[in-house]
DNA sequence: GCCGGCAGTTTCGCATGCAAAATACAACAT
DNA sequence: ATGTTGTATTTTGCATGCGAAACTGCCGGC
């Protein structure tokens, strides 16, 4: 009955995955909640197939636990799991800066910087809205500059995992202008192909990132007890 | 008819799924090659259902290309793909160093050492079957002593990809004695809780395991020309 | 002689049916 | 009242059926 949109160049089970994926991230599936398959196919009109081949998907990207006989969970991290997720994100990202540092063309370089100063711009005017998809893109176009695309993909797929946590820490004012200053340093970095430099600097923002992070979780605000499932 | 082996404490999508990796690991099933589903469900004594489900967890490793409409092919990594996957590794492996010698018990010290002398005893007696479990075993040592899972399974995801190529690499016995002394240093550097240190030596290490590898895919011994899928 | 279109066959993708496992619930015994 | 056990319901897992897309070989046109 609902607009069926059919843009079906893609796969049935691919897209049935995206959209789980969505909601994984944006909390419309709760972190512990049970993935009931018939209530899932009622909501996304699709049938049991293609539905169960998505969920297998997300278990191996480590967006839903598999219990055997027993369905799929959202995966409810641990601060354990937080701290060694963002453990080796951290290093992901020290090394697409390392790489991209030493790889990046001129081009692309100036990219990154009218990203870094539209950033600014939102900075200025307090727009977290508009600020946080260009400071993903800047994140993106550091890492597509270090041209490796396995890394590219690994750290996507990890980053998936606490994406849904990152996505709801607001900023606090001093975090954030220290964000900004770490942005700035980036630049410089990349402006002088300093790998290393870079390299730091992006390991030290991931761990502030994960400072944020581990705030909004002890403050219970994304659930109540942690334990995992 | 055949001997149905029945431990189905396991769900039969998992099951299939070890086998296939275990049989594109081992070359069973060639690079390039298609997955032809009724084949396979014959091979394999199951339906389609959880051979797909099996083949989609593949997918997501990394291991089989999926083509929509076109079913799976197993990778055929390009010389790019492969300089890529050690890229990675490498860091991933310096990183478990690096934590590792920071983090490591008395007792899994211990037990790294002695691995490292059976290790030893196995080279010394130019025994390569015995050599290489063992080897491989010091090194998922060094990487739970590092205590983080997440790091771990990454590690173990990415590196299912190229073990089949590491699998073959045959050691010239100049490049075997080198390796034997950068795991001299290893252990040195465990002893030391040289973190830094450790991770310099593991990323050697595999930069000249990439090589090896390389040498051996420009030998054309795996495959005689080298083209992605 | 070569290229483009057209059946036949194969292979894939999705829907559905059935059986087994797990869960929930209730009645019973202690 | 509580713990236990037996039963009903739900839910998962696997098998199969059907429609559609892709590959094969062939024929005719240029």
């Amino acid at each position: 009955m609902a607009e069926v949109v059919s843009i079906l160049r893609l796969s049935l089970h691919d897209q049935v995955a995206a959209r789980l994926r969505t909601m994984l991230i944006e909390g419309q599936i709760a972190p512990g909640a049970k993935l009931n398959e018939r209530e899932l196919c009622e909501r996304l009109h699709v049938s049991r197939t293609p539905l169960r081949e998505a969920i297998k998907l997300l278990g191996a990207e480590g967006l839903v636990d598999l219990l055997p006989n027993r369905g799929a969970v959202a995966v409810k991290l641990t601060e354990a799991d937080v701290i060694n997720t963002f453990e080796v994100l951290a290093v992901l990202e020290g090394t697409s800066g390392e790489l991209a540092a030493q790889r990046i063309t001129d081009a692309e370089l100036a990219e990154v910087r009218a990203l870094h100063y539209e950033m600014l711009a939102c900075y200025a005017r307090r727009d977290l809205s508009g600020y946080y998809p260009i400071n993903a893109s800047i994140h993106r176009a550091i890492n597509d500059a270090a041209k490796n695309p396995v890394l590219t993909a690994t750290y996507r797929s990890i980053n998936a995992r606490v994406q849904s946590l990152r996505f709801r820490t607001n900023q606090n004012e001093r975090k954030w202008k220290l964000a900004m200053k770490e942005h700035g340093a980036m630049i410089e970095a990349l402006d002088a192909h300093d790998g290393s430099g870079l390299r730091q600097i992006l390991m030290e923002h991931m761990h502030h990132k994960l400072d944020s992070v581990l705030d909004l979780l002890r403050a219970g605000e994304i659930y109540p007890a942690a334990a995992k499932a």
